[in-house]
DNA sequence: CCATCCCCGTACGGTACCGTATGGAAACGA
DNA sequence: TCGTTTCCATACGGTACCGTACGGGGATGG
């Protein structure tokens, strides 16, 4: 499999895009030149040309996580007109994909590193970055903006702890019929803006 | 510091502790056999005595945490008289200990090691035991099984969400006065077991 | 006081990784 | 075509860790 465009030739997207795949393998330990640089069927010498040393590498696959995982799927959910309809895609976009996913391997592994000095900020700028747009979606839903502060924050919470059991025992949650069922149970508790107080 | 109990010899169990704690710092990998002896004032002529590997340490240190951070959690929930009481509890049992609080970041290392041959099968049984536990809960309160399971799934998942929340990116939650707002907000929230409805 | 066993320190080989040095091949402009 | 620049492989030294071998000291029972 490899890399099959720009065959021969690596660039440093190529370095980052497999550091990115690497943290969600086995985490920020895993981000190894060495190891990497087979899996590109490369050896050290391409990396070295490339970057400066193993933190430079770090620092690309997060800035291509920070770009990728929030504008990105920001974008596409700004495609649905409502927003009632926007809420509810963010989860789903999220929960689809199923227990492998890529992405939520990601997320685990950069949450669990968020000491590291050099992942700190950036799961601190995507954490801020995302929990405003949500807000900013339940104040598009008439919600004043601190009680929008507060639901976001409780639905970011519930998408992080969502993404954290799928990835962490997805035997717990319901299958086939039900799952789709107990995502319509959490949904509405979400989007349920306070309507009865 | 270091260990100034059982001074100069040591039990697999001063170990097993000083694995864990190095779990909570640095995750899985963090379990490394010379530098945990260092920390501890010896070499690892004393850890292979003990262990056989670094594997059986490894799996010291989950079943430590699985008894400790489990049972002895919900254990003390017990305690409470009421069923509304003890969920109120466990969550603020969980949320107290300030952002450094040891428990959480070994938490945050384990679901992200999920992965691992060893830590798979014991996230596994303390994820369903919690949610388990949290169920019977809701049962007390009079929601039936299915309905209780449910909620029960929903409130853990606020219960890592906010874990992780409280460990990746602290700055995001309120402070002071409204951090405690919040918490009654989300509180009520999974309290709320549908009475409206 | 001595022998035995428990516990641990030291020394060693092996592996995996980081970073550097250096030569050379491939692409490219003139 | 030829020189130059770009890109990469190889080889090397250094570090951190795993696991084993072995020897010795300290506690303990007789």
């Amino acid at each position: 499999m490899a890399n099959e465009k720009t065959r021969g030739r690596l660039t440093a997207g190529d370095w980052a895009r497999a550091a990115l795949t690497a943290i969600g393998d086995g985490g920020i330990a895993a981000v190894a030149v060495e190891p990497i640089a087979a899996r590109l069927g490369a050896t050290k010498g391409s990396f070295y040309w490339h970057f400066a040393n193993r933190d430079a590498l770090v620092e690309a696959a997060l800035r291509l996580w920070e770009q990728q995982h929030t504008e990105a799927v920001i974008a596409r959910v700004e495609e649905e007109p409502d927003a009632r309809a926007r809420i509810r895609r963010l989860f789903l976009d999220v929960t689809t994909g199923g227990t492998e996913a890529v992405e939520n391997r990601i997320e685990v592994a950069l949450l669990a590193a968020a000491a590291h000095p050099l992942v700190a900020p950036a799961v601190g700028r995507v954490t801020e970055r995302r929990i405003a747009y949500v807000a900013d979606l339940y104040e598009e839903l008439g919600v004043p903006p601190a009680p929008a502060r507060r639901h976001a924050l409780l639905a970011f919470t519930t998408w992080m702890g969502h993404t954290q059991l799928v990835h962490a025992a997805p035997g717990v949650l319901p299958t086939g019929e039900d799952a789709s069922a107990y995502l319509d149970f959490v949904l509405d508790s979400l989007v349920d803006t306070g309507e009865r107080s």
